[in-house]
DNA sequence: AAAATGACTAAATGGACAAATTGGTCAACG
DNA sequence: CGTTGACCAATTTGTCCATTTAGTCATTTT
């Protein structure tokens, strides 16, 4: 990759991670990169597209994190749960997520929200590529891959983000155990 | 309750219906009743506490639904079934509900944010009795009630509106199926 | 020639101000 | 005493106009 490309993409990673995509304007990010605004649209046709890339890097680097956070040794259940652990841990600690989240939530900027909606999306189909790959191995029984991931991904909101909100949060151990009790018990071979 | 009540009600409840909160304005609540705007006011301290009196009929309503949905012969995981499909039946079929729920999406009336907030807690609290009850009859196995009321709920919403917003939505038959495998299961005593 | 640039444009946004609307009050009424 | 609608303060809406902004493109730089 070109270094004006890469000097743009930080520089709009760092605007955005800061003040939203709305409140960044093209000039702040092309005076950030230290290139012409013109230079900016020799590499992305839109602002949209700029912010799409950005959000693909971030799709691509949770992934590598949850990935990281799997240990093939063990079994699937614990596998699946560190893996939503990373994702969800990744979304609440790095700023241009939760620049992002807070701007769909406040603003509702139509880009962000279907830009956030990818990365759902994204995240979903990764949780499936795991169960149909322990699926493969008889780890747990056949079911509707994409469904389940579906579940999972709601549950795990609902114990980690929106629990939270009326009540104590509940400690990773606590989600993991719940997680495992009414979930997984059903998936269980 | 006084005959003028009772209009200023209808006459809210069917303009609340009809045009949303925000849009609704006391004088045409006053002139759809056939009172005066001070009349309203004797009965009602503000607009806000005629929304929330209507929507306190409204969660009385469907409590009495999802009662009667309850048959006392039948195991708990089918009740409880029963109940939460009568719930948001009645939440997609009514008019108040769609109208109050669109327009805390489309506009987030706070007002109105709270009142349906509120609905929820209270369906949660619904279901929270009836786990109790199951429980003390050692229908169910003992756990936090709330909690688990709580994700029932969450469930129920991923299953019955979220998944349908980008899939094929689910019946009926399935939902039963897929709560019953992995939420019940985890519950059985 | 290819890459980079910033002045430029059409469109969107925001601010200031007036006009209209609205939730809520209360003196008067029957 | 229950009811009312004219009235008020406050918010909302409509309307300018000035500013800002995403995106373009003729020109410059490499």
């Amino acid at each position: 990759m070109s270094d004006k490309k890469k000097q743009i993409i930080d520089a709009a990673t760092k605007s955005f991670s800061l003040f939203g995509y709305k409140a960044t304007t093209m000039d702040q990010v092309a005076k950030m990169a230290k290139v012409g605004k013109g230079t900016i649209y020799t590499f992305f046709k839109s602002k949209e597209e700029l912010l799409e890339d950005i959000v693909s890097s971030v799709i691509s680097e949770i992934k590598r994190e949850a990935d990281a956070a799997i240990d093939h040794r063990l079994p699937f259940n614990e596998n699946v749960q560190r893996a939503l652990q990373r994702i969800f841990t990744f979304r609440k600690e790095h700023e241009l997520t939760i620049k992002l989240l807070q701007e769909v939530r406040d603003i509702g900027t139509p880009a962000v929200r279907d830009v956030m909606k990818r990365l759902d999306r994204e995240m979903i189909a990764y949780i499936r590529e795991k169960i149909e790959e322990a699926m493969a191995k008889g780890e747990v029984r056949s079911c509707d891959s994409e469904l389940m991931a579906f579940l999972m991904f709601k549950m795990y909101i609902a114990l980690n983000i929106d629990w939270g909100k009326e009540h104590e949060p509940l400690s990773q151990q606590k989600i993991a155990e719940l997680f495992d009790l009414y979930l997984l018990k059903g998936l269980s071979p």
